[in-house]
DNA sequence: GCGACAG
DNA sequence: ATCTTGTCGC
């Protein structure tokens, strides 16, 4: 199948992925939060830019466009890949970071969407999903407890679970390109205000739904 | 063959 | 992701 070409897509842009950290903590002045929403096949893409630490709302940006493809698990980097990085672009600076809805190399491939974005932007960018993807994980049970997201093939650290409010599941953070897995937990960490998702990750996806609806 | 499988 | 009301809890 093509499916076959796309993976090789993936394996060769994970060559590319630094894993170091780019951008020290301190040194990060804004981060950029996308997500989408659909109508159909039409596709919102959300971005919204706030300051760091402070995590104060700067600028936002939606664009609309059609999505390329269906959903396949392990290939959303095709569908949302392109529209985001749509969304992303005008609002992107010097110093900034940014935060994805979905897998960064937790993935089969170390090639998530947080990845793809990070990379075709050259900016250093950290995934977030809900639920998980890739990785042996022993779920945290505290509150702002955490624990080592492994891969399943070398046993590496790829990134960390994270349970970020009482009654709800945790949530899984992995660098997308730019940071070590405990720095791109730590800047979660910090992006986090009372609520399950980080900030610039809530901000974009309720921009996206809200924008939606306005069509 | 069977189960898993971001958004 | 999306389709959907009320409802329990902080």
């Amino acid at each position: 199948m093509q499916l076959e070409e796309l993976k090789k897509k993936q394996e060769k842009m994970a060559k590319r992925v630094v894993l170091r950290d780019l951008y020290s903590i301190d040194e990060i002045k804004y981060v950029l939060g996308v997500d989408q929403a659909f109508s159909g096949e039409t596709v919102v893409s959300a971005c919204v830019l706030l300051t760091f630490p402070e995590l104060e709302h700067v600028d936002s940006n939606v664009s609309i466009a059609e999505a390329p493809m269906p959903y396949i698990p392990t290939f959303l980097m095709f569908r949302e890949g392109e529209p985001a990085v749509e969304a992303v672009k005008k609002l992107l600076r010097r110093k900034a970071i940014i935060m994805v809805d979905g897998s960064g190399i937790a993935h089969p491939r170390k090639c998530g969407l947080a990845t793809y974005v990070g990379l075709k932007l050259a900016t250093p960018s950290i995934g977030i999903t809900k639920k998980r993807l890739y990785g042996r994980v022993n779920e945290p049970q505290e509150v702002m407890e955490s624990s080592p997201i492994y891969d399943e093939a070398d046993g590496s650290v790829i990134g960390y679970a994270i349970k970020t409010c009482k009654r709800c599941r945790p949530i899984y953070v992995s660098p997308g390109h730019g940071f070590t897995p405990e720095t791109a937990l730590e800047i979660v960490k910090m992006c986090l205000r009372r609520h399950k998702l980080p900030e610039p990750v809530r901000f974009a996806h309720e921009l996206a739904s809200k924008a939606k609806k306005s069509l």
